[in-house]
DNA sequence: GCGCAAGATGGTAGCGCTGTCAAACCCTGG
DNA sequence: CCAGGGTTTGACAGCGCTACCATCTTGCGC
């Protein structure tokens, strides 16, 4: 048998070996060095021309897809950037995520995506492992971490912004807003608008430490109030507006002396009015909802709902832009934001 | 000055360098040879007692995080399974991504994620990028790409399950439903049910195929029936709800004689719902609401909504572990599978 | 026509890790 | 006390790419 051809040759490598068309591959069939096939890639305008298309062409006709390992590895450059979440199937994270992912894609960089289930160990796990992709720099819901997980961080000498909740210790840099005031906020508005038995009703409220910190903040405005209590719902199950339904049921006939409820999120505040709707409940007549969040729905809804707008989508994008800039070496004259929230007061209180 | 200790050496290192501890800075101060390093936490049964503590030791006084890309570019082994969704606002996606991030994480693998927003060149451009990694498989949503994106995939020579809608040609496996079938099965029970004049509501219907493939069961399901007919609402812009809240008043206003919608989605028919509920509209009275994926929220409202349920955990997971099975070298019997769905007829039709 | 700067290309080494094979070690039974 | 087998440890090379510096070309002013 005669030579192979270049392309044969190509075509066998890819078969034979890890599979996959090389950069040498390319140097090969387009008669260069490899290295300039590298600069054709990565800053084409240092290449000529003629041996740019020559090049490109090569690229084509093979196939060739970069090797972002041995780019990284060799570059010490990633491109990868780790977002860690509690979890996916609230909505909210999701905004953030979309706010993130717009920001950083435009720039080139890719997202690792993590989620903790709102579990302290399992995001200690997740911290190690996604460090591991020797990322430029790192995004993390919330600001309360196990003491391991802030060290690893730390030592990691990447920027690092976490997100969501705005407070004072943060390890690096902090975008978010302050749940606490939130929460006090709605308790504000509903004891001056006369509710004076309130309930705050979420979910595994103590794993989420944001939903605790708004009722931290509501609970503490209403004692300083005579004659106002509130008490705490907990659930420990199910999700979104079927939590609400349970929930609006629940205190009607557990303890209907609560005129008022503030839920952890719009979802379940909304699965309340749907629920008060079909069973002909007063809202706020016999009991009044609020929630958290501002989702679209909460508007659409009848009564529609009393909320507390934040801005979700800004605080990804805020956040990506802040990593992004110190990426970049960049030295921003702050390293909090707090992009505030809105009372939005409607139908349903 | 006289030569610096080896853990002087490595301090430098990680400061000058590239501000990281390595392996082999592990084995200095552990004092064994890189390799056991790299066995003691690839495989640590293979490595002495004693050893293997000395060794934990010094990973964690320094807090030593392996370096993935070095281990993935020499064991040609990667861990990453990126996943292409054309969105992530839409919480269908997020659920399937849920089923997978599940089924993927227990295996060790991450989520690369990508979403190309309804796009078929970014899609092109992003497998490209995600092949860069040079992961072991590939996930993506639907069965329409690129013909590039298609020779892209098929070439990377890994397995690839195209999920979401159910097919007869596909790259290499397939994960999802007939979503052509649903549309029929939809129009039947509306037809069934007596309405003569449907309109189907969607956003970018020609964007998003799998809207586009239910209108067009739908459609010619009512061709074959005498004297019914079908008109398509395709909206532009705008999102969930506030779509089928518009879109209920736009079609009540300007063709008054359609007695049902069929809509893309659960979110626009609840959306459309709640318009109806505020306005007095009597649903399905004056026209009937239907819906497509079963969202929880599709059974609170009133009246309840019928609509297909989608089965889009499952549909994650069992992608997932299509995928994962094929990675590991098994040869599943089918590649196909269609995961069905369900007609839940509710109050508003 | 010559010298020099600027631009285009290539050679070499090494990023941090693991596969492969070789060497060193340990224990047992005769 | 030693051969023989298994176990534990190590040396070496190389994954695919890019940083760095060296070399070669080209064009221009004098």
């Amino acid at each position: 048998m005669d030579k192979p051809s270049p392309t044969a040759r190509a075509r066998a490598a890819k078969r034979a070996g890890r599979g996959a068309v090389t950069l040498s591959d390319v140097a090969a069939a387009a008669e260069v060095a490899p290295i300039t096939v590298s600069r054709a890639i990565n800053r084409p305008e240092s290449v000529s021309d003629a041996l740019r298309a020559r090049i490109r062409a090569a690229i084509d006709t093979l196939g060739y897809v970069p090797n972002r390992m041995a780019g990284a590895l060799a570059s010490a450059k990633t491109g990868v950037i780790p977002v860690i979440v509690p979890s996916l199937s609230n909505v909210v994270f999701v905004e953030v995520i979309e706010g993130i992912q717009e920001t950083i894609e435009t720039r080139g960089y890719q997202m690792l995506l993590g989620s903790t289930d709102y579990d302290l160990d399992r995001e200690a796990a997740l911290v190690a492992t996604l460090l591991g992709w020797a990322p430029p720099g790192m995004l993390i819901a919330g600001l309360r971490h196990l003491p391991r997980t802030a060290t690893l961080l730390r030592n990691a000498g990447v920027p690092v912004v976490e997100f969501m909740e705005h407070g004072a210790r943060c390890i690096d840099m902090n975008v978010g807003l302050s749940h606490y005031r939130a929460g006090a906020a709605m308790a504000e508005h509903l004891l001056t608008r006369g509710y004076r038995r309130i309930g705050f009703v979420g979910v595994r409220v103590r794993d989420d430490y944001r939903a605790c910190q708004r009722y931290e903040g509501m609970h503490r405005r209403i004692l300083e109030v005579g004659g106002a209590e509130d008490v705490l719902f907990d659930y420990s199950g199910g999700v979104g507006q079927d939590i609400g339904w349970r929930a609006l049921g629940d205190v009607l006939a557990m303890r209907p002396v609560i005129d008022a409820l503030f839920f952890a999120n719009d979802e379940m505040a909304v699965g309340a009015i749907l629920r008060a709707q079909r069973d002909g409940i007063a809202v706020p007549g016999r009991i009044a909802i609020a929630g958290f969040n501002g989702l679209p729905m909460s508007a659409l809804v009848t009564p529609a709902l009393t909320t507390i707008i934040s801005p979700r989508k800004l605080i990804g994008r805020r956040a990506a832009e802040l990593l992004l800039a110190r990426i970049a070496g960049e030295r921003p004259g702050r390293r909090r934001f707090d992009v505030g929230f809105r009372l939005e007061v409607r139908e349903s209180t």
